[in-house]
DNA sequence: CGTCAATATTGAAGTATGTCGAACCAAGGT
DNA sequence: ACCTTGGTTCGACATACTTCAATATTGACG
């Protein structure tokens, strides 16, 4: 998961996904955000789909992605015992 | 930051750092924790340092490395941006 | 001051990762 | 049926990352 969002351009993907308005994202929308080729923002998301921190879904022509919070939760519970109390058990 | 906790090794050096009873580890306990060399334990501390998510502190000959509490907690107001509420503004 | 123990730094090797272009599926429209 | 548009998969290459052995540094102790 950590690996998922370590690279720059899925930790962008993955946000610009969670803060869809509607909670998802059309990969028409996301692609040209970047400077970079359809397949590598595909692959990206791959790694991200993966990682369990995203779904996808396909209507009609387009495909869009939607985040998956309790993934994101489970990191932030797990950093929550870090800043939060001292060496939980 | 995400990408400091990606790699397996330091994600569990950040756990044992973290969960430190004194809340520090000596660099001496986690070295043979792991069956990596010396210099590769080093190495990784140091890119922990650099994220910001460890602070080291020399003593006499050993050197003692702490969680920096606010880092993490960043990192999990922001996981919790996407699981609990909609786009924070 | 010389030596030893604990870390850090350097340089080099193997492996993984990000990126692209080309080719390949899936849906729609004409 | 065919062509066009949106996305994914496949190889290939350049870069970055992990790792180690060797060497340097720092501090303690005789």
């Amino acid at each position: 998961m950590f690996k998922a969002l370590g690279d720059p351009v899925r930790l962008r993907l993955f946000s610009m996904i969670a803060s869809g308005p509607s909670g998802e994202v059309c990969v028409c929308d996301l692609t040209p955000a970047f400077d970079l080729s359809q397949p590598t923002i595909s692959h990206h998301l791959k790694l991200l789909k993966q990682a369990g921190l995203v779904d996808s879904e396909r209507r009609g022509t387009w495909v869009y992605y939607r985040a998956r919070p309790e993934t994101a939760d489970r990191m932030a519970v797990l950093l929550a015992s870090v800043s939060g109390d001292r060496a939980p058990a």
